[in-house]
RNA sequence: CGGGGCGUAGCGCAGUUCGGUAGCGCACACCGUUCGGGACGGUGGGGUCGGAGGUUCAAAUCCUCUCGCCCCGACCA
């Protein structure tokens, strides 16, 4: 396409209101622009990325032996009143009423309204398994969007469905599906993990997230270097290694010392001059309101979520300063186990293997040295209850573990019968008999993906695309457009690529050549054709490689098929060589 | 919802402390010069200062209410 007549509106500053890279980057480069918070318009190149994307889902989709459906946006409270999630889901649903006040919402996802179809067209395990899947737009009332394309209130998801007649059906449609998402996100030319997740509030029994691995990512992804070991960190678990026990040999008696306001872990090992791992902190929480103590190393972190689990509670509050006092008589920044009362004290497994540690006194400007666990104070329970730190064992193999960051891009779980118990879908089995189906979901987010391409590929400049997901391919840029030798030169050009199918953007606009470079730079096409004419005269012209900024002269006959090949060779971003 | 910040031309901002009738850069239109990494000169157009109410001779500026946006937190595919 000619640029003239795309409408590409590039600015040359950073958005005010834009915080992150690819959300700068996105609107500087004219791929969207903002309507409201967590609202977006995508223009012409945003869409072609976008449908770069949603072409290479439909094709893998399609592949491992899913449908397209088209199902609404607008749905009935009835559907969501029937598995309650009209009340679970609170306040990220989007609700509002049609004139005859009846209630609906926008859909923030379709189990609801795929299980009601499934259920009244199939009859018999004879039309199962089925996989049905669409490309929609989602919305959800986020309690704060943010992060451009990251986190919207609208946003485009491609979410699939799978129906089995039982739990080894619905685990083979889990990992047909898991299998295609290596494909699609191999094939988008992203570096991504596939961890285990999480069920969170969709519920089911065993999923995996697709992270795109970016220091940018809000969520931490743990991962083995030499097994295929990897997790979400809300997830990994933390287990002792070889070695992490402490020496045999006797802990000292157990001594006071004023630490005046010493009240950070940092601050008292810094005064002590002893390390972060040879203390332990104690957090009071309130969990469903009672009172809990809980022990880790004064590295490591408490891991909410596992420790939501552990004491099965839905409410998990740190306790406030005021709170802090009134459960330990100290004031906070001071509090150890011991002399807690009526106070279940929970430790981190690593805190058993410990001895000799400094703790908190529950007074003020006071803390223990040599404090050990059961010998000077009393433990509940101990359980994994921390984050995984980079160094941490393997829990398969051993290994010593990574921590990157990533962006979640896409989910799969396995539901069970959930959703078609509470919505009574039932099919008949060779026997006659009514069952329950078994289901899958599978979630991939197409706007998003947008977005964490950007973040992982990026530079000073602007975007750098991946070919797959490229808006364009090659972008022809004449520098002199009063040139008439290069103005033919970049036609010529242009038409034989648009001819031989490359996708191709001529930068056909009366600007300097500052400002087409620096836009060419900023809109991430992989490869650019540059046409000037010093080089002309020796029928010459030049292509630059966006990522790695290398510049090459080719014979103008030749430059077609060296393109040609070029693509041919270099279907991703790993693969850049000349 | 708690904490912090911001709404002035399409975009980025100054002006608000201390009220005096709106400005800068970019962009846009026209003319000329320039032209392989965001040019220069000239001319020109563009504003209910987020909105409502109030105080005042006079409000972008002070007061009250309200709407919106961004960041941090809790929460979350």
């Amino acid at each position: 396409m000619r640029h003239t007549k795309v409408f590409i509106p590039t600015l040359r500053e950073d958005p005010a209101d834009a915080e992150i890279v690819s959300h700068r980057l996105m609107m500087r480069a004219g791929l969207i622009r903002k309507v409201s918070a967590g609202i977006y318009t995508y223009l012409p190149i945003g869409r072609r990325v976008l449908s770069k994307i949603e072409k290479i889902v439909r094709e893998e989709m399609d592949n491992a032996g899913a449908l397209e459906v088209l199902l609404p946006a607008l749905q009935p409270a009835e559907l969501w009143q029937e598995t309650d999630r009209w009340h679970q889901y609170g306040k990220e649903l989007m609700r509002l009423q049609d004139r005859h006040d009846r209630d609906f919402c926008l859909g923030p996802t379709h189990e609801e309204v795929i299980t009601d179809l499934v259920r009244g067209e199939i009859r018999s395990y004879r039309q199962l398994p089925v996989n049905l899947y669409q490309i929609q737009t989602k919305f959800r009332d986020e309690i704060r969007p943010r992060f451009g394309l990251m986190r919207g209130r609208e946003f485009i998801m491609k979410d699939a469905y799978s129906f089995d007649e039982n739990a080894e059906g619905a685990k083979e449609s889990y990992h047909r599906m898991y299998d295609a998402y290596h494909r699609i996100f191999k094939r988008f030319g992203l570096h991504f993990r596939a961890v285990e997740a999480d069920t969170g509030l969709i519920g089911g029994s065993s999923s995996h997230e697709f992270m795109v691995l970016a220091n940018t990512g809000e969520e931490g992804v743990a991962s083995c270097p030499g097994c295929n070991y990897a997790a979400n960190v809300e997830r990994a678990e933390a287990v002792l290694g070889t070695g992490s026990d402490q020496s045999e040999e006797e802990c000292p008696a157990l001594k006071r010392m004023e630490t005046p306001d010493m009240k950070s872990v940092e601050a008292v090992s810094g005064f002590l001059n002893v390390s972060v791992a040879q203390l332990v902190k104690t957090l009071l929480f309130l969990a469903d309101g009672r009172p809990v103590a809980v022990l880790v190393r004064g590295d490591h972190q408490v891991n909410e979520i596992k420790l939501k689990r552990f004491l099965k509670v839905t409410e998990l509050i740190l306790a406030d300063a005021d709170t802090v006092t009134k459960i330990t008589g100290g004031p906070s920044g001071f509090s150890g186990p011991i002399g807690l009362k009526d106070v279940e004290i929970i430790g981190d497994c690593f805190v058993e293997t410990m001895s000799d540690v400094v703790i908190g006194a529950n007074e003020k400007d006071t803390h223990y040295l040599h404090a050990s666990p059961e010998r000077d104070f009393k433990v509940n329970h101990y359980e994994d209850i921390r984050d995984v730190v980079a160094g941490d064992p393997c829990p398969r193999c051993g290994q010593p573990i990574g921590i990157d960051r990533g962006i979640e891009v896409g989910h799969v779980f396995m539901l069970g019968t959930k959703y078609s118990e509470a919505m009574k879908a039932t099919f008949l089995d060779q026997n006659g008999k009514k069952r329950f189906f078994e289901m899958g979901c599978y979630g991939i987010g197409v706007s998003r993906i947008m977005g964490a391409a950007i973040e992982q590929n990026h530079d000073d400049k602007g975007i750098i695309w991946p070919m797959p997901i490229a808006p364009f391919a090659i972008h022809v840029i004449p520098v002199q457009e009063k040139s008439d030798r290069v103005m033919m030169t970049a036609e010529l050009i242009y038409g034989s690529l648009l001819q031989a199918g490359v996708e191709t953007l001529l930068e056909d606009r009366k600007e300097r050549v500052g400002v087409k470079f620096n836009d060419a730079d900023l809109l991430g096409i992989p490869y650019q054709v540059i046409i000037g004419e010093k080089n002309l005269h020796e029928s010459l012209v030049e292509i630059k490689n966006r990522r790695t900024g290398e510049k090459k002269k080719i014979e103008v006959e030749k430059v077609i098929n060296y393109l040609i090949e070029l693509l041919e060779d270099s279907p991703d971003e790993s693969d850049f060589d000349f």
